[in-house]
DNA sequence: ATTTTTCAACGAAGATCTTCGTAGTCGAGC
DNA sequence: GCTCGACTACGAAGATCTTCGTTGAAAAAT
């Protein structure tokens, strides 16, 4: 939520997660306050309410994250988790058009194999 | 594992995870226990040492696991998890071609969009 | 037959997560 | 100045995870 909002207090998250989930306030505010302690989320304290924003970078979460499911359950292929996010979530035309321009990157640019 | 193997005893799982990871016999034993209470395993305890396998189909909780992520740290974008998932890990080349395929058929077969 | 090895079961300790209630503090409004 | 509402801090209870040691039974080896 907070790569959405870029930063917000405790109020707003909270606010922000009302209907799609069912939490208490304070609640909400441990969360963010073990978060801070790991370092996931960064704090600024000099309003009286604090204002948290997301510290390890948007992709680099994203990435481990992904990283670890195609470690975990796809034994390190990509090619299969990729075809199970496809089936998944039917993804829109466009959007199966920028992974199609994405295949043209890697495949051009990237990949130093013979032949 | 056991989508590997099909079936094994404790000892069998406790081997293969040798080195890759590091964990005593019983507990690996209570691990397969949990699992079987929970209905993620499924048990044969005709010969002394029982015989897992694992319950739910594979491609259930391989789907489940990406729909989650997806959600979660995607906004439910299955391209931008795509995207995460080859810049990544660099597939192989045949393993691209095989997306490519897979595009096709999604394309061809599914979409019903308008034009 | 006796000893040794192999197993599952049990339970327990420590870590982490999840959820709040309560208490104290700060600032705004009266 | 005093009170009320909004905030953070603290701590605690219950759930779940993670890891094993120990125990008792069954099988295998001597």
């Amino acid at each position: 939520m907070l790569w959405e909002r870029e930063e917000a207090t405790v109020r707003q998250v909270y606010e922000a997660l009302e209907g799609h989930r069912s939490t208490g306030y304070t609640t909400v505010l441990k969360l963010m306050q073990i978060m801070a302690a790991k370092g996931l989320v960064v704090r600024n304290e000099s309003a009286r309410a604090h204002v948290y924003s997301a510290a390890p970078r948007k992709d680099e979460t994203q990435g481990r994250l992904v990283d670890d499911l195609m470690e975990k359950a796809f034994g390190g292929s990509a090619a299969q988790l990729v075809q199970r996010a496809l089936s998944q979530r039917r993804a829109t035309k466009s959007e199966l058009a920028d992974i199609r321009r994405m295949l043209d990157e890697f495949e051009a640019g990237k990949q130093g194999g013979r032949s």
